[in-house]
DNA sequence: GTTGTAGTTGAGTTATAACTAAACTATAAG
DNA sequence: CTTATAGTTTAGTTATAACTCAACTACAAC
């Protein structure tokens, strides 16, 4: 079996509750605990989703007393767009998200 | 456990194996020999992939004769797009590719 | 019909991932 | 010091994913 590389981008997003806490964090900063507060899970089980995160490069730890406060790192996700990226000639139309992104940076022209 | 769904696009390319093969099918249709072809794994493995990549809506077959060619349906991408554009406006630099796809399509405006 | 080729599907195995529960580290407050 | 809070980490379990191999379907060629 050809193993996934546990700092693969593309799989730590694979997981909706990783991807739902890259979401609150665009936010700004969060403790652990606010992190996990949504979830049913344990919070053992977030804190390995966090590093998971971590690990991806996709957040930053900064620790303050006895809470650490996750803040994001999107580089690794141009990894993501950058693939993605790939395949824009394909996309048209109204399903086209990047379009919509060039219309609100550019202004709507077309 | 919250479990994961097997038509969910970020599952589907969280596989090195089946973002490859979608790459492949940039340049058009293949069959599923030529598809697994590249590959170490056997030809079983690829079909199953080949079939992930089916149930999340991102291959499209067509049978001829006793060949089944593949091509690619890059809508379900979208999703990714919309998701990573969220994170858009953390994006800067030379990393930004978006930007990149931004300059090709209006030409390079600074 | 038989034989070969293209491919899928299923059974069984193994690897990895996700989770819980409990132990543990560390800081803060009294 | 003790107790509480914030969080990580480990052990063990279960779920899912990835893979191999063999059986199977379907079409083509003979």
């Amino acid at each position: 079996m050809r193993p996934l590389q546990d700092n693969d981008v593309f799989h730590a997003i694979a997981h909706p509750a990783r991807r739902a806490i890259l979401v609150t964090l665009k936010d700004g900063e969060r403790a652990a605990s606010d992190l996990a507060q949504p979830f049913q899970m344990t919070f053992g089980a977030i804190s390995q989703h966090l590093r998971v995160l971590e690990e991806a490069d996709l957040v930053l730890v900064r620790r303050d007393g006895r809470q650490r406060f996750y803040r994001l790192d999107p580089k690794p996700l141009n990894d993501v767009v950058t693939w993605v990226d790939e395949f824009a000639a394909f996309f048209g139309g109204r399903l086209d998200a990047l379009g919509h992104y060039l219309d609100r940076k550019h202004g709507k022209r077309r």
